[in-house]
DNA sequence: GAGTTGTGGTTGCGTTTTGCAACTGGTTGC
DNA sequence: GCAACCAGTTGCAAAACGCAACCACAACTC
């Protein structure tokens, strides 16, 4: 069907072949929920991502609009990065996931148990409260921008 | 952190471990919204899945108790693919993604019209109408047993 | 100002997964 | 009997992944 480069123009297909990997939704995760903004911090995490694969990960979602790269004025070698709209919007389709996920995965009864009211809390606080959280995440990530729109 | 095989216990990071790849999501999508239960009939989509990788996803969501294989009582070669509820409640999480897609996926607007046009149903209807859809696939997918439960 | 630590990566290489095409063994309809 | 249909399997090349070592540079320590 499609000859530039999709599968076809199926919107699931086109997110898929975005974010259709092991590692890209941990990163932005990350992001949110750890607010974790450099290189280094995102090879803290428990799954343990190697330096390559992050790299090409990050590069991949400033490519697509979901991620921004800045430098950091405190540091002349660290790099910042930060949510877009784009990527802020993903947030309730990471948040279903995690509800799917810890009624529905045998393994996520392991998780402790702070985390899994952290999931509950979002689950049951419904479609308002995303709108709160992803609120937030402008605040954080577009900074004034996002406070005095055009 | 985990010995026993997984990367962590974290609820994304466990949902990517088992549909965290380019082709799971759409299998799913075609029983969901295409009605699709048979091997052929998974290789007639626009993506155009090869057989081998088709053959091991469907192995792969059987083990993982998202789908169930049974013998078509018609047909003693033909095998038919059902959802389980386990299976049922990704429905939220593929709408989110295409609502997703079709608002910020510049690619999302070649889509032909109509099957924008359910996209846009789904999304607007809200969780009400997700809660609807999920009931015809018990009606569908699960048959009798789903409205006489235990 | 020398040494240590912290920064965002890159490179090389072996292993695993994916994608493609051809093929298999059995069933059904005519 | 024979063509079409069914759910896969097999073999092989290409791409992605995972690991570890390495790099150039900045900043902090003393």
């Amino acid at each position: 069907m499609a000859d530039d480069g999709h599968r076809s123009y199926c919107p699931i297909n086109l997110s898929l072949e975005i974010f259709g990997d092991r590692w890209t939704l941990l990163v932005l995760r990350d992001m949110m929920f750890a607010n974790k903004r450099h290189f280094r911090e995102f090879l803290q995490s428990d799954e343990l991502i190697a330096t390559n694969v992050l790299a090409d990960r990050l590069k991949l979602l400033v490519e697509q609009g979901i991620v921004t790269r800045a430098d950091d004025p405190t540091h002349k070698q660290k790099a910042v990065y930060s949510l877009t709209e784009k990527g802020i919007a993903l947030l309730p389709i990471i948040v279903q996931i995690g509800a799917w996920s810890s009624r529905y995965v045998p393994a996520a009864k392991k998780l402790d148990r702070r985390a899994r009211a952290v999931i509950r809390e979002l689950q049951e606080g419904g479609p308002a409260l995303w709108t709160r959280a992803m609120a937030e995440l402008r605040e954080r990530h577009l900074g004034a921008a996002a406070r005095t729109p055009a």
